[in-house]
DNA sequence: TATGAATGAGGATTCATTCAT
DNA sequence: GATGAATGAATCCTCATTCAT
């Protein structure tokens, strides 16, 4: 019994081991990955760059492949988390379809690298972009309710929800590659604004 | 003199056979490249495809990069030539607009090796996704300059043109990317009038 | 029989023409072969060279190798016979010693080319550097028995002639190679003198 | 502490075996280089020879030309020093000689491959063969000085050291190619005793 | 577990040679 | 005969993956 305990406790520990392990070389994948792309990142980058040897990799990950779709899953994951809370945090559908934008933004703009990843390199998961099309579909269709809920009650204008929501979500990624372009100096609070208020025009109430 | 002018002629006859093969490996280029993106592309398949034999490419062209560089400018320059022309042939501001998201979405629709290549894989020819932008640019830009005038003559409210100009490019590159997925079953002109409405919302003066 | 010696002399001016031919591919050839050596010479580049096509190349010879070949040969000809001829119009041993050296380097000053073919790349006709030493032979056997006659005369110390000639003939390839280093400064008939020297006085008579 | 011992001994140890695995690669390069020359060589001949795997080769050497030159320069050097050492072992000027002529004729009778492509190859490290030049100067050199203070005491005629001792090494390796091609019979002693001979000749004061 | 040397399949490019015009 | 476009075998080099230590 203290054996098993003692037993179930390393395994734990492994298990944590394990992880962190995990984690340090997506972490370098990401940067090697967001550098030069799939095709032209090569595992020993990944390897420097965790400072760990290339073999051990290979204990962690099953192929170069599968570091990959592990990080985009990791990421696409977190930042569909991030976009929901926030959404859910916000009061007004306003609000939300500010925070919609803001989270994306914001994500993007801190890490650069993920977004790099998931917009131009998902073409390696699978043959199309359907999966990185997949992790937007949940809040899409969280800010779609939203819009739906308030059209309902007679908040907005009776509207295609979900179609108004993919704008949000295509705007918003326009904003995104124009800013790492570097081809856009307002905040991000102003261009989160500006999609919100694009929007807002289709949604509002025509003035009586 | 007899001579001269059959010199010409074979010259001119040359030419014109030369970019018929150039033409010829470009199309097959096309559809291996959108396949399977730059790097996992073989010259071997794009020579196949072609029905020609590997060492003939590298007659008509010096590299495998040098391919999808051709390939990606000679689309990139047609779709943008398509979209300004059809743009000068509306009259009206809004159906400026449509004939934006109409072009941009007919030419995906029709040739989706093209989009496919042009929206994630143009990170080969420079280091950064800016060429892709760069062609973008012109009709953008064409676009905005016709908000402008609409603005300054009193037709619309004063915008931020150019920020509406490339939303609306932002919002037909979402409504591609999701009927490439299947997601959607709204034709064409469905798509371009409701990235209309929905930006014209923000255009159109208030009634009074 | 009129028709029979058209034919003949039709065939004769043909086979002119073909040796008119074949003696400026061999020229261009020999330009190119010097400059870079047979792997690294291209045949295009000896096609460019003549100022012809390149399939016209393979009408008047088998393969690049045969190019290389049949030059090796006409030159190494050429050495010979010049060789030979010199040294039979030198009346005395002493002078034949020293035209053997002067022919050989003078041929060598005036066709650089032609001694980078013969002297490092030579390798390519056959296995060995045999031929190469073929050529030689003859005008070494040459000089080496008017040695043997002179020795016989008792004009000279009785010496292993043919050890003496082969001597004359490595002294003045080194000095060759010097002179196309540019490491040297001495005029070709200095050169032959020291060359002559030096071999005379193991052949001269002790003085009494 | 110990974990350093461990680590430099084991760095050591390291830098052995990439010696050794060096050293093999080397050794089996020059097999095949000699065979066929450079550019006739295959990296895949190489590996065989050596019997490791072809992608091993570019672990220790970062391309087929390295290995050439890394070949190259470690056989010069070594037949260099050789040369120099036993020159200054020989006691007298006479013996010098011989030693010049010996060292390189053993070196080239034990090692044919290493001569061959010495003599007939070297272009591939420089464009000139002024690379394999370099190397002999510093023997020939070596001998001149030798010559010259012979000539300063008084024990042998003043001449032209530099082109005396470029006579030596002429000598020799006309010797070590007629000896290659199997056209001689005499012992590696004999040969270096005629040459000797023969220079000497030049080099004795007058016999009263 | 961690390592990094070894492997070898894979891919871009070159170029001698052929052959239809 | 002359041409030069087409061919495809040949070759260098890369790098994901394995495995002995």
């Amino acid at each position: 019994m203290a054996g098993n305990a003692k037993q179930r406790s390393a395994n734990s520990k492994q298990r944590m081991i394990t992880e962190f392990r995990r984690g340090e070389i997506l972490n370098a994948a990401r940067k090697v990955f967001a550098r030069k792309g799939f095709a032209e990142s090569i595992v020993d980058d990944i390897a420097a760059e965790a400072g760990i040897a290339k073999g051990t990799i290979y204990i962690y990950f099953a192929s170069k492949k599968d570091i990959y779709n592990s990080l985009l899953h990791q990421d696409m994951e977190a930042l569909k988390c991030g976009m929901l809370e926030r959404m859910d945090a916000a009061p007004t559908l306003r609000e939300k379809i500010v925070e919609f934008a803001l989270a994306r933004l914001e994500n993007a703009e801190t890490n650069r690298e993920i977004f790099r990843i998931m917009d131009t390199q998902s073409a390696h998961i699978s043959i199309t972009r359907s999966q990185y099309r997949d992790w937007l579909q949940a809040p899409v269709a969280h800010l779609a309710a939203a819009i739906e809920e308030a059209a309902n009650t007679g908040k907005v204008k009776p509207v295609s929800s979900e179609k108004i929501a993919w704008a949000v979500a295509d705007l918003s990624r326009g904003a995104i590659v124009r800013r790492l372009l570097g081809s856009t100096d307002a905040t991000l609070p102003q261009e989160a604004a500006f999609i919100a208020d694009l929007v807002w025009s289709s949604l509002r109430l025509e003035p009586q």
